[in-house]
DNA sequence: GACTGTGAAGCCATTCACAGCT
DNA sequence: AGCTGTGAATGGCTTCACAGTC
């Protein structure tokens, strides 16, 4: 098994291919010895080509005439995504969606473990919730740097998230998934994903009524 | 002013269409009369060559040697995107995430509103989060129908989704929002989202180890 | 026969270059 | 001069076609 020809992997597969591994991770729950382009391209709804074509970014690790074995594949997709450890997060502003998602059990079951939470409003500082410590939002830093976090979560409202982003990267964060709905822009290597939830309501309405005219 | 010359918009197009509605609504919030392709292309990291583009997909509203004038432009983008109506939705899954999104106000704050919630657990049944009130599952398609809902949120784990989504479909909702972490496909003319929460956090994990090799 | 892996073609999205308006 | 709107060029992603292996 060649391992790690490892071509450059567009941005457009790196999604893909963490659902592919989702799709394997199911097909060994259902205890399948092997799984072909063609299993998972019908259950994603895109083209096996695409699939194969996405896996050969990594190597080659399919067998020709059975498809890929599973454990092996799993094993490798979580390797090569990185997903082979625990990743430590902090996550600022404790209102509604970020109570919410310190409560979320969905994080921890992929290995992201939230450490801390952070908030300005002294009033939820010191509490808990989903067994995660509230600190003030001074702390950031110090906290950071000592437990050498590289990612960071943003549920503040989106006046302070712009405010929030840069702190998060002077504390020395790398990576941030930004909920606040208003998209958010940091220079590179830190990269940024922003979470809009209600712009996806906001695209399924739009593509509903395009139907309708 | 020529309005609605409407060539079919890209798909790739939709989010960022609704991205500078955000911030057309931000200059308006701060008393701008008019914003520019560059202004918008600066604040999301894009080019600007690619914002006029995608404004004139929806026709031609800008001023040469001025910008787009911001009420005009805001006012036309929700009409455009759907957005200058309230959207009823149901969400199916009262658990974690489910009260969370109940709680949520930011779906509200832009035009959605969740109208019922359901449960399979007799224990949730009857109660109120966020003021939405939480009934048994096999009303999920008289209420639909009787109130002419078209949008669903499924929030119920990996193993429902499917069954969930199926459900919805039958009771004549037509576009869905899936947060269960496992890509949830319908048939056309079903229009179905995805969110998979950890797979932002997952991505951004991928791209931070990709610096340091 | 069944399925992977990959060069080449095709397609879609983005960027460039410039004409057109104010 | 400054900015929009758009044909043309580029670039990147997806699909096709087929060679390669079991």
């Amino acid at each position: 098994m060649k391992f790690f020809t490892m071509k450059r992997i567009p941005k457009a597969a790196v999604a893909r291919l963490l659902n592919y591994l989702r799709f394997t991770e199911e097909a060994e729950r259902e205890g399948e010895e092997f799984i072909t382009a063609q299993d998972i391209g019908e259950k994603m709804g895109i083209n096996p080509h695409l699939v194969r074509r996405d896996f050969a970014y990594l190597g080659q690790f399919g067998e020709r005439g059975k498809g890929y074995r599973v454990k092996n594949l799993k094993d490798s997709l979580r390797k090569i995504m990185k997903l082979d450890r625990i990743w430590e997060a902090v996550l600022v502003g404790v209102g509604n969606l970020g109570s919410a998602l310190l409560r979320y059990p969905g994080f921890l079951e992929r290995g992201f473990r939230i450490r801390y939470a952070f908030d300005i409003s002294p009033a939820k500082v010191g509490k808990k919730i989903g067994g995660v410590e509230i600190l003030p939002l001074k702390e950031l830093d110090r906290v950071v740097q000592r437990e050498g976090i590289k990612i960071g979560i943003i549920t503040v409202p989106k006046e302070s998230a712009g405010e929030i982003g840069e702190k998060l990267c002077k504390a020395g964060i790398q990576g941030i998934v930004n909920f606040a709905p208003l998209p958010l822009r940091l220079p590179p290597p830190i990269k940024v994903i922003n979470v809009d939830l209600s712009l996806n309501l906001e695209t399924v309405a739009f593509y509903l009524s395009q139907n309708v005219g």
